[in-house]
DNA sequence: AACGATTGTGCATGCGCATGCACGCCTCTA
DNA sequence: TAGAGGCGTGCATGCGCATGCACAATCGTT
């Protein structure tokens, strides 16, 4: 900040009008004459003026600020996510305030110091959020949702894809392209998606009673999809198909099919993956997966939040978005 | 905001001192007792208060926040540069407030609301900065870095990489390896990395007096690089080499010489990127490139962004940073 | 035993703005 | 021509906090 900056109150003073009329002008709220408008504008070009958001939010007790706490930032669609939602939201006429998720600072740290900066409402993706933050945000009265997440044992806003579908889709189509034997490359246990993914999955399998697959750890990374494949050929060449919880994972496993081990994809081993990430469609990949419309649960999310923002008192909504099979060439089902 | 947040008014009620009192343990600056802290921490806890960081900024004339400007935050490694720098900066004690720049909202919009938030510096990846907004923020004494950037006519802060000697080792290597009828995959032309890869690309051609490779201009995404890709192979399918301004286009390229146009990398193009984006790495590309040391980048800037928050009457710094040449199996120099 | 130095706390004020209220002026109607 | 009813503006106040100053209590010193 600057020590310089012009006020209300100069401004005022040039113009000749007292410094609420200034207020009124910016703030146009309320009737002012054209005549005086005009001069106070001009004063306030004249000062090169701006309105101070921190003294106006103070007596409004509104920021305008939505806070996102995110983990992994860079990692598979997040930067999407980040990019729509904070796009929607500057044309809602908020701003965003940005917080990383890191091993330093959990969630549980952050959302609090999100609340000091007076956030309208706040939008987390991060998979691990407390249920006592919930309550921490109930009782400040500030909406809190979570975007592409659950948490168990709690009523919270809650925008998420149909994870659990879309896991026994997954499970079915594999079926239906003749997998025998198949892997599901999990993301941390503690992780709503992975729960609700691998749930589905599981149970898409066990409908048509077949053996349950062998489920092995990964972080949603690309690496970690490249060395958990390779972990689980070493244990058992005669794997012909692979359901990763995210696509980014499942490219791994594929340049690790491919490259590494010397498998071909389909033909040997098919693919599936889960989200439709950019990249996801690339001729190099061609990745069947199960895609999840990142679009839609911004604009649900900006929607939820907007009603949060107008009806204080509105109850908790849990929305899910419908998610669909895309079939391209890692596996094709044969009918 | 809520209406019914506790305020240090309410604490020092509870706690029977007075507000100052409970201002000065939040603020730890003077001399508590330690018994009267520990009475005021207690009453603080029993009302959740939080102290409102809007209220203390308007004194303090200090908001601990940071603006990012940047456009497609999604794209290339713009995620893992806000990934970084948002770490650092909480590090530091700083927050951030992010501006996603847009069709709609350009740096131009986006700078000066940033100021309404009292912002203490801002840093902006994006391409087109005016020279009068770095105008604005001098006259506001609001530090301004960019990022990867430079503006013309103009003395800002920035934090860039070695760009020129990049382009120049790209055309080297290309030689080097034997590449005789190359093109050039650019960004748009007014972005400076276009502009300055690209100088440096052709005058290593120029050094040895080979033909001007064709340029054409691409958006820095992965299909553009396709595009552009294809057609340039459509016009004349006798080229050998392409050096992509961003890894990202090297890629999509890369997918379109091999995929759609059944052209073998490096055996028949050999192709070379700039930036070193983690993807690049991947077995399915392996792709040779010029690297760019984001940490590095990032660190300088927070390093220089805390210079300038310290000593506001610092002169402007432009910092360089090395780049490096990683060959990998797109594009291999013969000795 | 008396006095200056030190430490801990309260009081008052102001940061820059929005907003309820009062008041003066003008227009319209009867 | 007088009164009613807008309309436009100024005044005063408070949002929640930090901070300079004053002052009481405690300590150490001679």
């Amino acid at each position: 900040m600057s020590q310089s900056r012009s006020t209300a109150e100069d401004v005022a003073r040039r113009a000749g009008v007292a410094q609420s009329t200034v207020s009124r002008v910016f703030s146009n709220s309320s009737r002012i004459s054209e005549a005086t408008r005009q001069k106070v504008l001009q004063a306030a070009r004249e000062l090169a003026y701006r309105p101070n958001n921190f003294a106006r939010s103070l007596v409004t007790k509104q920021s305008l600020l939505v806070g996102i706490v995110m983990e992994r930032i860079s990692t598979a669609f997040s930067p999407y996510v980040l990019e729509k939602l904070t796009l929607k939201l500057q044309e809602s006429g908020y701003n965003v305030l940005l917080f990383n998720v890191s091993q330093a600072l959990s969630a549980d740290d952050l959302l609090p110091s999100a609340l000091d900066y007076q956030v309208d409402a706040l939008i987390t993706t991060s998979s691990v959020v407390s249920p006592e933050m919930a309550d921490v945000y109930a009782k400040f009265k500030t909406p809190l949702i979570l975007f592409n997440r659950r948490i168990n044992n709690q009523t919270v806003n809650t925008v998420s894809a149909d994870d659990y579908h879309g896991g026994k889709m997954a499970a079915e189509a594999m079926i239906k392209a003749g997998v025998k034997r198949a892997a599901f490359i999990s993301g941390p246990e503690n992780t709503s998606t992975t729960q609700d993914r691998g749930q589905g999955f599981f149970e898409g399998w066990e409908l048509q009673d077949f053996a349950r697959p062998r489920q092995i750890v990964g972080d949603y990374s690309y690496q970690s999809g490249f060395d958990v494949a390779c972990q689980l050929w070493d244990d058992d060449s005669t794997l012909d198909g692979i359901f990763a919880v995210s696509d980014l994972m499942a490219v791994g496993a594929i340049d690790a099919l491919r490259h590494k081990l010397g498998l071909r994809v389909p033909e040997d081993v098919q693919v599936i993956g889960f989200d439709d990430i950019p990249g996801a469609a690339r001729l190099a990949y061609q990745l069947t997966t199960i895609r999840i419309d990142v679009d839609l649960m911004v604009n649900k999310t900006v929607e939820l939040l907007q009603r949060c923002l107008t009806d204080k008192t509105k109850e908790v909504e849990q929305i899910v978005t419908p998610v669909t099979y895309v079939e391209r060439k890692s596996l094709v089902v044969k009918i």
